[in-house]
DNA sequence: CTACTGAGTCAACGCTCGTAGAATGACCGG
DNA sequence: CCGGTCATTCTACGAGCGTTGACTCAGTAG
């Protein structure tokens, strides 16, 4: 398990996969999956195409592999403060969002791979911040405050909507608080919205 | 003007042209401009794929003639009750989106034409929601909602995710209410937040 | 009745894609 | 120094794509 002398046979190997995971990466964050070929990638990565299914397998495989270097946010936190750790949370992301992430993002919604990655890792965040609201809707809650989340992510670093995408990360957060405290934090209390029908 | 005779050459034109539309609005929403081939949608419409060119030209034209087809959301309202107009679309939007819109939406991802459209829909939709909004940050403001709007409609609809898709839209529109309220209706309602740094 | 227009089909093009497999040549254990 | 292993390249195949242009045939105007 050693790292194998520089400049060896499996040392080689590992830095062109890593090339090359590094090249198929940020083209499919750069134009999703579809858009992404191999010969591009493989020649981003300055080897042949060739190669990249020899090391690989598919391009499906090569995806899989991108998106399984995302990491899946955690949240432990306690009844009571889940907003400001969510709000923590969404802050690092604003501010600089992982590649893969965003990667898994934009192939959302054409490819079914990243379709399920996102559900599955949405699944978990939502199970785990669950626990942490005290209301029989606290899954509801817990979805739509990952909705929430996506729906800002997406914005600021895919769509780079105008307004989103240049502001202060802490501002966002801020005018988020407030909904996402009565979400998490504040479950019971709503006594001010006005009953209709 | 007038409607042509039922079953003239001008009415079967427009009658084919239709179709082959909605096939492609149907193709599109369901998987998204990629993977939407001009022979599916002609045949999915009864026609030949040449037929298709001839009318449209190219597939980016028809994608671009569906997706105009798509409503731009108006909102006109005056501040300090502005959520409330906002929950009351999204409660529509909720209960049953337009194919057109969620057309837009998939492709926003992969497709610039289609990124374009939702930035050119976002921005009147927020320009409008702006005016409403009587704070200087009333622009961020607006774009915060729209991309909570994003989120979590794209979460129902698009990604199906599992609480989301099944949840009664009143339930989701009474949970979003604080938040919503807390950006469009009470901008100077800023007491609690504590300052830092 | 005739000439024309236009709806719709058909076959094929050129291209790009993912993928396969043989070939090459440097490295490394014995 | 020899034999094999393995990283890497090259060439090519087959499929599917958007797109084209020639064609057929029914409606329509004069």
């Amino acid at each position: 398990m050693a790292d194998p002398q520089p400049g060896s046979r499996a040392e080689q190997r590992r830095r062109t996969e890593d090339r090359i995971l590094d090249a198929a990466a940020q083209s499919f964050f750069a134009v999703g999956y579809e858009r992404t070929t191999i010969r591009a990638v493989a020649s981003a990565a300055g080897v042949d195409a060739g190669l990249v299914m020899h090391y690989f397998g598919s391009k499906q495989d090569l995806f899989r592999r991108v998106i399984d270097a995302a990491p899946v946010p955690e949240s432990a936190a306690e009844p009571g403060q889940a907003a400001e750790e969510i709000l923590a949370g969404l802050a690092g992301r604003l501010a600089a969002a992982p590649v893969a992430s965003l990667t898994i993002l934009r192939s959302m919604l054409t490819n079914p791979e990243a379709a399920d990655a996102v559900r599955a890792g949405a699944s978990r965040y939502i199970a785990n911040l669950a626990q942490a609201i005290p209301t029989e809707d606290a899954d509801l809650r817990a979805a739509v405050i990952n909705a929430v989340l996506l729906g800002v992510t997406l914005s600021r670093h895919l769509l780079r909507s105008d307004a989103l995408a240049d502001a202060d990360p802490q501002q966002i957060v801020d005018l988020l608080r407030p909904g996402i405290v009565a979400l998490a934090d504040l479950p019971k209390a709503n006594p001010s919205t006005e009953r209709k029908s």
